[in-house]
DNA sequence: CCAAAAGTGTTACAAGTACACCCATGT
DNA sequence: ACATGGGTGTACTTGTAACACTTTTGG
């Protein structure tokens, strides 16, 4: 399918690509020394952030697309993506970003632009290996970081909800799935992965019951060796069964009638 | 804001009124007499039944858009909604069923009319009172009945898959929020809505323990009267505390670190 | 040798599951 | 009187929460 060559060509002629009124917002969460981050992107000529998003291609299904934008922006396939919700607040993208954009470039945009028409977002979460990506500040005009989830700035249009709701989303997620293979690297320590639930989740957890608790769940393989050059014991070293966590993240973990 | 009068209108001058290429699907339960009922509906002129279901208005939530078309077709308001999912196959409405009907309705539509355009739908599922709802078989043209979960006809476009997903969403979504109030009347008996939930999840409950544990949450009242004129002993009434079932939908129900 | 972090185990309480008994009513 | 469905209670199993002791390692 084809796609827009130049800036310029997607703001004067995306409807010739695009689904209309219909785009894409991505929340990526990463996690990195004990504190989950949130890859953000900012055009250069804007002031504000916002999240990573995108628009659908007129054949394209939008999980793929959603995965298609990610891909374009951290070089990651095969990523953890979960959709979220609809935002479709008529008034969502009623400021004057993409005027100034769209001013800011020197482009001759008439005010029926589609971009300047209401848009509908399906909103995205997804959970990527920090460390795998390289938020490639491409050239000068993206800049793309990692932010620590405590210190967001400002935001674009509703991108702040979007956020907020796809934290939720997550500590909710986490009761019935499992999460982490995405967000850790292949190997990992109990306490590693425990900071990682302690953080999405924002509270303390008893280390001896989230040990027996996530071992229950039968996802969990824990290797021979062990975290060298530490201060103090050593920890084990874990790996996610990539067969059980699969099947886990299908059926869920538990509870029900 | 302005809606289409005729079906001509719309069929000739949606993109006047409507999100283009965006669409909204409900699947409304209701229950009688033990079964799980869905309400169905066809377009005369059309051999498959279908979802209700419709369009977003120019400058309408999509939210508020699902609201709408179900106060239009079941005429209830206060209706319990819920997202289920983005439903974006790009094939999913290529199939010859608007051509068909706007052929058998005699209009004069191009090849290029914007029913004929790739649809990307919303959809949600209703809980709703069977008794409260007249299904209006608006005279001629719109016939709108309940057909038993168990026998459902073929559908429309990918509406099969819509309902099988609701259903599922359904059955999660018990194990965690009350459900209960919107599909039954004010006051029922506890083997009444025992008979409920053991439809929805498609299997048989302890009757003891369904009670302790729905009485546990706390969100029910026991009535002073009793269920008469029924065989055997009398069942007492209880209705739902609304204060704490809404309370309880919004917090959910327990589960979790 | 000691502070700090990690491995392992025990006990108490709450929740869920599987049953058994009694009561009321229409036939 | 009895069959049927409804109300209530109890023992058992499982899961969760709180908590203590020992082991390893770097400084």
């Amino acid at each position: 399918m084809k796609q827009p060559r130049t800036k310029k060509d997607l703001i004067l002629k995306g409807e010739d690509y695009f689904l209309p009124q219909l785009s894409v917002d991505c929340v990526i969460f990463g996690f990195h020394e004990g504190v989950l981050k949130v890859l953000l992107i900012r055009l250069a000529p804007l002031p504000q952030w916002g999240l990573v998003g995108g628009f659908i291609l007129k054949e394209e299904n939008p999980d793929a697309a959603a995965h298609r934008i990610l891909k374009e922006r951290t070089g990651l396939d095969e990523i953890f993506l979960q959709f979220l919700q609809v935002f479709g607040n008529p008034d969502r993208t009623k400021t004057d970003t993409w005027p100034v954009l769209i001013g800011k470039l020197g482009v001759q945009a008439g005010t029926n632009n589609w971009l300047l028409k209401r848009f509908v977002s399906l909103g995205y979460y997804a959970l990527v290996d920090f460390h795998e990506v390289t938020p490639g500040t491409d050239g000068s005009f993206e800049s793309c970081v990692w932010f620590d989830i405590h210190e967001i700035p400002a935001l674009l249009f509703d991108h702040r909800e979007i956020l907020d709701q796809a934290l939720e989303t997550l500590q909710l997620h986490l009761n019935y799935h499992p999460v982490g293979y995405n967000l850790l690297p292949v190997s990992f320590t109990m306490p590693e992965l425990q900071r990682l639930y302690e953080t999405i989740l924002d509270k303390k957890l008893d280390r001896r019951n989230f040990q027996r608790k996530i071992l229950s769940f039968g996802i969990l393989r824990r290797l021979k060796e062990k975290r060298k050059g530490v201060a103090h014991k050593a920890p084990y070293l874990y790996s996610f069964d990539l067969r059980k966590y699969n099947k886990a993240l299908k059926e869920g973990l538990g509870g029900g009638w």
